[in-house]
RNA sequence: UGGCCUAUGGUGUAAUUGGCAACACGUCUGGUUUUGGUCCAGAAGAGUCUAGGUUCGAGCCCUAGUAGGCCAACCA
């Protein structure tokens, strides 16, 4: 096998270090850690695949652990919904885990922490402490309660836990530095109270540990070696560490590994919104029909759009992992989408807005049936018959009455082939009142061996199967929506998300049932949606077929799926920049690239004034490029008038004595 | 008046200091085709944020800037 050695990405390098570095391979172990508080998204889509994909390539357990912490957000539904998600995606994950399975060993741990000194009950309003707390530029301030006896938070805290208080009367707060640079060092909360029915440990408890306490301690109670997560928890990774130090203080001889947390950036995909919190607006203001609608990005959204497990794992891997933001274009994921049905879904023909043809010269009451490949890039795919007769229906937009030799479909006076049957030639139309066009009236020829220019698919009318299709465009007609400071994203919703048509599909698809993805030939890849009952087909738009053609109509300028002009031009960069930019290049260029950019340049000149200058003429000797723009500036410059100073003539010196014969020659015109 | 992170074609990701920066998507040509799809062949597009420095040699190391992101929930 010759098989190129794919570069590791750096959460790999980071594995491959410690295991050189002694680490057992048999210790490697990772966690998905979802909040059971919303559905799963596309971009959870490639957190799940990092972790569960280490594992696998690590061949390491990988656990599904439910972070829910929070009973007032937390629900059971969430929680099956994700496990049957991941499980889709086709990942096994080792064991289901809950952060509230470590509850009491949470609360022991911090029985010990306040015997030690190190955490401590405040008994102030949230708004006292958060003034304590300082800003990210100003430090902190201790609390009134930071040096309570141990006695006194032993007996407070239990109390807590007892139910003696209300909420929010006192918090258990880690004692670490109130003056820390990194504001979540600034003694933070560990516990608070909150009187809330928990979707599984019930009425057990009223205080719940917080992200920060229970996060890392899970990891190290799951002896998880790799905790990785988004960019955000980054400033967490300090205090992740302080209290897995405090931890393993207890516990090193049960609990000998320590896990490490690492970060990577989050998927970000244009034209969507990718948090949990707006996606259940979108649900709860009925902007969808819930979190699976075809529109959502979530991963039900998806699966019932018609993406498949393959298609989303490829696109994750795709993606890519690093430490940079991104936004990730659509296309992308179509591209993935495409390149998986192409090879896997039937081909089918369906008519979405039809035009009725008639064959005047094929017999009355006649019908043949033809044998129809099912898929050309699969040979075991097979075939199905496909029945003709005198009267089909094909797609408005093949027809126009006149059109140039670029229109490739039918047209008066035309042929074209009519995929997996005759060639047409249109002779005649009917139109009614308004003059739409009712009927086009064709006559076929039974030589198919012809070569004509364009095929086209069609659907027997008698034979035709009406069906209900949902085409969806993009929800947000902005590319990120969400990051509009002035301006909230339901702003942008797309008012024309979803468009229901009625189609006619062959007969062989009264047959689909739910699920079962095909190919309207020449459309695009549909699939049965669970709406679908046995004498009503529904089916969704996954996606289209690339469509070259219509990118050359200038009719579909003003679809919704162009992109929306750009109202703030960025501004324009600086002439100064672009020349240095162009300078840079010069000496590679071709002769001919070069007089051009020279142009330009001199063009650009006139834009500069000398102070804008004045600073290159210091421009590191070996930067010829550069010096040459320079020179060719200050050309312009000084047939505008400027006076050569002594910064002037030492650069024109220095250049004078270059090796480089471009810079020598430009200078001593200067 | 802080801390941390990031900066490579339009987008995303590579490049184990050393041959004019690679791959994928997208874009544009041309060919094949009973899908204006697929497939095949090719092209354009960055000289790696800026300025210094170290080095024989820097996208990679150092310094200083600049730009963007994250951090002040009893959320995760």
């Amino acid at each position: 096998m010759s098989e190129e050695r794919k570069s590791l990405n750096f959460l790999e390098q980071i594995i491959e270090e410690d295991l050189a570095n002694g680490m057992p391979k048999e210790n490697l172990r990772f966690r998905f850690p979802p909040e059971p508080n919303g559905y799963l998204h596309i971009g959870h889509t490639k957190a799940i695949g990092i972790s569960f994909g280490l594992g696998e390539k690590y061949n390491a357990p990988v656990n599904l652990r439910f972070d829910d912490t929070n009973p007032a957000k937390e629900e059971q539904e969430y929680v099956d919904a994700i496990k049957e998600d991941v499980a889709w995606l086709g990942y096994k994950w080792d064991k289901e885990l809950y952060s509230s399975d470590y509850f009491q060993q949470l609360y022991d741990w911090a029985v010990q922490l306040i015997k030690d000194g190190k955490a401590y009950v405040d008994s102030q309003s949230s708004e006292a402490m958060a003034e304590q707390k300082g800003t990210p530029t100003q430090p902190g301030v201790d609390g009134p309660y930071r040096n309570r006896t141990v006695e006194e938070n032993l007996d407070l805290f239990e109390r807590m836990k007892a139910g003696e208080f209300n909420e929010g009367e006192h918090i258990l707060r880690a004692k670490i530095d109130m003056q820390h640079p990194n504001m979540l060092m600034r003694d933070p909360i560990m516990y608070r109270i909150l009187k809330k029915h928990h979707h599984r440990t019930g009425d057990d408890w009223c205080i719940y540990p917080m992200y920060d306490w229970t996060h890392g301690e899970s990891d190290y109670l799951e002896q998880v070696s790799h905790s990785l997560c988004s960019l955000e928890f980054k400033p967490h990774r300090e205090l992740y560490n302080w209290f897995k130090d405090q931890v393993y203080d207890y516990s090193k001889t049960e609990y000998p590994l320590l896990p490490k947390q690492r970060e990577f950036a989050r998927l970000n995909l244009s034209y969507t919104i990718m948090s949990k919190r707006k996606l259940l607006q979108l649900v709860n203001d009925k902007v969808v029909a819930g979190w699976d609608d075809p529109r959502m990005p979530t991963i039900s959204g998806l699966r019932r759009r018609g993406y498949t497990p393959a298609a989303l794992r490829k696109f994750v891997e795709t993606v890519g992992v690093a430490k940079r933001d991104n936004v990730i274009d659509v296309s992308l994921l179509e591209f993935c989408i495409r390149e998986d049905l192409n090879k896997t879904a039937p081909r089918v023909m369906a008519v979405l807005d039809p035009v009725k043809v008639v064959i005047t010269n094929y017999p009355e009451g006649k019908e043949e049936w033809f044998d129809s490949e099912n898929n050309p890039e699969d040979e075991t795919a097979g075939s199905r018959k496909v029945p003709f007769s005198r009267e089909i229906y094909i797609e408005k937009e093949d027809f126009k009455e006149e059109a140039g030799n670029k229109f490739f479909r039918l047209k008066l006076g035309g042929e074209v082939r009519l995929k997996n049957a005759y060639i047409i030639q249109a002779n005649d139309v009917i139109k009614d009142a308004n003059g739409e066009i009712t009927e086009i009236h064709c006559t076929y020829s039974e030589d198919t061996s012809k070569k004509v220019k364009g095929t086209l698919h069609w659907v027997s009318i008698k034979h035709a199967v009406k069906a209900e299709v949902r085409e969806y465009d993009r929800l947000f007609m902005d590319e990120a929506p969400d990051s509009h400071q002035d301006k909230d994203f339901m702003e942008f919703l797309n008012p024309d998300s979803l468009k229901i048509i009625e189609a006619y599909v062959e007969p062989s698809l009264v047959e689909a049932k739910v699920g079962d993805r095909f190919q309207f030939q020449r459309l695009g890849y549909f699939n049965v949606d669970n709406d679908a009952t046995s004498d009503h087909l529904v089916f969704n738009k996954t996606v289209g077929l690339r469509d070259t053609w219509a990118k050359q109509k200038p009719v579909n300028t003003q679809n919704t799926t162009q992109k929306p002009q750009q109202k703030n031009q960025p501004p324009k960069k600086k002439a100064i920049d672009v020349i240095q930019q162009l300078g840079k290049k010069y000496t590679n260029l071709p002769e001919a690239k070069q007089q051009k950019v020279k142009a330009e340049i001199l063009e650009l000149a006139k834009e500069i004034s000398y102070e804008e200058l004045q600073p290159l003429f210091n421009t590191a000797v070996k930067k010829v490029g550069t010096r040459i723009a320079v020179a060719l500036v200050l050309g312009v410059l000084l047939e505008q008038g400027l006076e050569k100073n002594t910064d002037v003539e030492e650069f024109i010196d220095k250049a004078l004595e270059d090796k480089n014969d471009i810079l020598v020659a430009e200078a001593q015109t200067l």
